[in-house]
DNA sequence: TATAAAAGCTAACAAACGTTAGTTAATTTT
DNA sequence: AAAATTAACTAACGTTTGTTAGCTTTTATA
């Protein structure tokens, strides 16, 4: 993998794009923002995008693409529920150390997609969330995990996840493999038999 | 206590204002939108509000109020640690259930205030972080709590405390006391030796 | 009941918004 | 070298933005 890729100026937008609507929000950026960032007009934008929403489409659906991705290797493996659980946690850490800004765009500026996106955009946020509380009731019919309430559980576990993008440096201390382990000591151990 | 308070225009404004930028977010809800809500036209906001921007000081400001007289109390009791953190979560989580709207934007819409309330409002927002942090410490002196990175274990607890307000219902199953217990038995015990 | 204050209204402001039209310069394809 | 495509530009569009000015109606005070 080069370390410098060289961006085709739509994926520059996009990635300009990704971090000012995380800084700032969706609603705050206008065109003219983004093109000045860019170092272009805000007319010129259009020969590359379609228009302002389909850039947010853009970051929102291709981030959670990603977590799609990492959530269905876990669940075709068949691993024990705790390991499942670990990988599932460590995957998640992963996909949002990788993409901060994108992350934060998912995670908060959704809202902003008008119909129908925003509700296919739920219904694959439901079903990722799923996934995990699948994992908890395997877990517990194995006998291995107490019998938490796993909406409640899981509420907390993806509390704490999403929230990491907003104190994670990549020059800080931990790394993402050691996030999601020290994650996995306070939030597992604690439903564990 | 009365359950029907008639408000003042100012403090109805305050409360439609404090729904609508959690659910739209601040820079998405126009002063007309606003007006529209309350039932009057928007120049007759100006009768009783600043700016637009005053409202969300007010929200901002008057929120971190109600957290700092909460951990106040608890930091002035002589407890041990762990009852010290039992009282700051269970406090924090009442703030929040009490005043769901004001959480909101007090988690998410204070970036879009102008200095110098801007820097006050962070200034405020570490120092009652450190309170958290110093229980922590507190603990680990008194020998029962973990080894535990008190920076790490706190972002934890405050993603998984800030996060209620997203899917806390007040006709829910669980009561404002009973997450607190539910939260403390997760996260407390995880670092008790 | 007269008077002052509070709270509403309409109209308008200048600035900023997302986007389109039309044109030109640079690059790529034939 | 000619033709076609890409990507930039300026100018402008109709709307919406927060806010102010000035006037009128409602409410509270003396």
């Amino acid at each position: 993998m080069q370390l410098t890729k060289k961006l085709t100026r739509k994926e520059q937008i996009k990635k300009v794009a990704q971090n000012m609507f995380r800084e700032r929000g969706y609603s705050a950026t206008s065109m003219r923002d983004l093109a000045n960032a860019v170092g272009i007009e805000a007319a010129s934008l259009y020969n590359h995008i379609k228009s302002k929403e389909d850039i947010l489409r853009q970051i929102c659906f291709g981030i959670a693409d990603d977590f799609f991705h990492a959530i269905e290797q876990v669940e075709q493996s068949n691993l024990p529920a705790e390991e499942k659980l670990k990988q599932a946690i460590s995957q998640h850490v992963k996909v949002i150390t990788n993409n901060l800004d994108a992350s934060a765009v998912f995670l908060h500026e959704w809202r902003f997609l008008s119909e129908p996106y925003l509700s296919d955009f739920k219904k694959l946020r439901d079903s990722y969330e799923q996934s995990f509380k699948k994992i908890i009731i395997q877990g517990k019919e194995e006998g291995i995990f107490k019998a938490v309430d796993e909406k409640f559980y899981c509420l907390t576990l993806f509390s704490a996840l999403n929230w990491i993008y907003d104190w994670y440096k990549p020059t800080g201390l931990l790394s993402p493999q050691q996030i999601a382990e020290q994650l996995s000591n306070l939030l597992l151990e604690g439903i564990k038999k």
